[in-house]
DNA sequence: AGCACA
């Protein structure tokens, strides 16, 4: 039997990606490339010994993790084909929006107080546990520590839709912007529309790995650029 | 390969 009796969850745990990739930008990159498939609360990568190469996405929907292990399975990305799972266990934003969440070690201290519950439940209840201000009273999730930044209604594509420019762009100051970034391969600008230009790369992810640091670029103060995929 | 939340 293969690896993967893990009951299906909100998130999924990715392994075989590159290790070179810094943490913060493998985090926007994921963000970028999972957001086609919902809405995502939160993605963990960490860099040490045991957990380099891999990363954790969970979604708002049981449906948008299943789709994503589906579609993304051996996805190349930075140059190595994703391997995909669902999680094991559940994330610390999903058990905080439950009000679930226990801080620090050991599940052996959840167990522990499963047990508790039946002697706690003797007497009447407290009401200053996780289940006072549980669910009902707090199910927020705390934002995703960097910027989702608005591209998230338009599946990936290769090509970048760039609006809110000052009127007297050219296409070599985009030029000068974009072409830092690997896979880049030409700005397309239309006269009889100032404003917004097209930057292709050569294929979806070069173009979200893009489109994170540029995304409010401001070639005058007034104008913050608005970057999102190019319909299809 | 490696299932965590620095």
């Amino acid at each position: 039997m293969l690896t993967a009796d893990i009951p299906p969850n909100q998130s999924i745990y990715i392994q075989n990606l590159n290790e070179k990739i810094k943490k913060e930008e493998l985090k926007r990159s994921l963000y970028c490339l999972f957001s086609q498939f919902g809405r995502i609360l939160d993605v963990v990568a960490l860099k040490t010994p045991k957990l380099r190469g891999q990363a954790w996405v969970t979604f708002s929907e049981v449906t948008a993790a299943s789709n994503a292990v589906r579609q993304m399975q051996n996805f190349p990305f930075y140059d190595k084909p994703m391997r995909l799972q669902y999680a094991k266990a559940k994330s610390d934003c999903l058990a905080k929006a439950e009000g679930t969440f226990v801080p620090k070690d050991k599940k052996r201290k959840q167990e522990e107080k499963v047990e508790r519950k039946r002697e706690e439940s003797q007497r009447p209840n407290t009401a200053n546990g996780p289940s006072a201000n549980g669910p009902s009273a707090n199910n927020r999730v705390p934002a995703p520590s960097f910027q989702p930044s608005g591209q998230e209604t338009m599946p990936p594509n290769n090509i970048l839709f760039i609006q809110n420019l000052p009127h007297e762009t050219t296409s070599m100051m985009l030029q000068l912007l974009f072409e830092q970034y690997p896979g880049f391969k030409e700005i397309r600008m239309i006269d009889a529309k100032p404003g917004i230009a097209f930057v292709e790369y050569e294929d979806d992810v070069q173009a979200s790995i893009a489109m994170q640091p540029l995304q409010g670029f401001k070639i005058t103060p007034q104008n913050p650029m608005v970057i999102s995929f190019a319909k299809k």
